[in-house]
DNA sequence: TGTACATCAGTGAACGCGCGTTCACTGATGTAC
DNA sequence: TGTACATCAGTGAACGCGCGTTCACTGATGTAC
């Protein structure tokens, strides 16, 4: 039927997300063109449109398949109790800090999609939001809902610190940074959130 | 002795980078061009160069001035008791997201300054660190040095937490995260971090 | 089995445009006499 | 007070380059007979 295999092009837009999603973390997205993005694909310029309709067109697929791999590695990661915890760990690590092209699309991104046209939003929102599901089904698996709120704001919280590590010049810094964010992302982790209306 | 009154050159050159630190937080550093920063200033492209060496050099610049203006800001807002209480909640407001251009530079542009270069994340890290002191002062004026890795990660949390509003293109949610992230904010805030090595 | 044809993923040159940067020039101003 | 000159902030055209996008073409493949 297809003279180049039944997913052959199927497998080349793969190709051409996958290493668009390294490319933008590591260049942005603002900062990554239509023939280098190709050519980290082992193509020429031209085919781009044979495969998408636009730029914000693959943002917007690229975005949406970070957030997916990462559901499947943190549900590969999470298993075992302590999973989230593990977690927290990894993300808060240096290692993630300095392999940005490997890491987090949010810690990477996150303002720049927030500058995104409404369709590449609408892809981040459905995937984060199946990032936190799978981390808040973790922490209450009789009702993930229940720890929606608690997830997103430790999920935010540890975008903030890791882009913040990134940002600043002193190493030392960046790794205190890095440790208090550990710290304090844990607390927020043991907290117990039952009653958020009784401050002062 | 000079013509044009003493300042005049200085008040230009204020006037450029008063009016880029709202134009990148808008559109984003590399969304910026020379042309449209200076047409924002009422002036001409030819003229960028009497003023800055370079794009990157009006950059570093750009991103110690509004830390600066975040200083001179915070300093004066946080007066009286509940002063850090009063920044949360004003940082986590839906009119903060939804005013980019005259709010925090780090959420508008962190992850974008982690891609700059050395120089510019010099002028971040000098910035950022006059921030969070002035906050540190405020949770602990007899000890500041003491409250800055709590003070880091509550900063960090904002930051993550009011970007991570920005790109979610359901607005319900986007108040959710606002919401969530205020309640653990000020519980981080409230917490007793005595003792940061108690973890189980 | 061998040849003619249809398919279509990918090529590479070209489009107009805006980028960061340079530079010869303008023209309003303050100074000197 | 009036004129000639020096200063220099700002102008606007131009530089080479890379951007996103278009398109006529190539050439490897599978199908038909």
């Amino acid at each position: 039927m297809t003279r180049y295999g039944r997913d052959h092009k199927e497998a080349t837009r793969r190709r051409i997300i996958d290493s668009a999603g390294r490319r933008f973390k590591r260049d942005g997205i603002d900062g990554s063109g239509i023939a280098t993005l190709m050519a980290d694909a082992g193509l020429t310029n031209g085919a781009f449109y044979a495969h998408f309709a636009s730029k914000e067109d693959l943002v917007a697929a690229t975005v949406l398949d970070q957030l997916r791999g990462q559901c499947e590695q943190y549900g590969a990661d999470l298993s075992g109790h302590d999973g989230v915890e593990r977690l927290v760990r990894e993300y808060l690590s240096t290692g993630h800090r300095d392999e940005i092209e490997h890491g987090c699309p949010s810690a990477a991104l996150l303002d720049e999609i927030g500058r995104c046209s409404a369709t590449t939003k609408q892809a981040y929102t459905e995937g984060a939001l199946a990032v936190v599901d799978v981390i808040a089904a973790q922490l209450a698996p009789d009702d993930p809902q229940s720890a929606r709120g608690k997830t997103l704001s430790l999920f935010a919280m540890m975008i903030g610190t890791l882009q913040l590590s990134r940002a600043l010049a002193d190493r030392a810094l960046a790794d205190e940074v890095l440790d208090h964010g550990l710290t304090n992302a844990l607390a927020l982790l043991a907290a117990d959130d039952a009653d958020p209306d009784s401050r002062p």
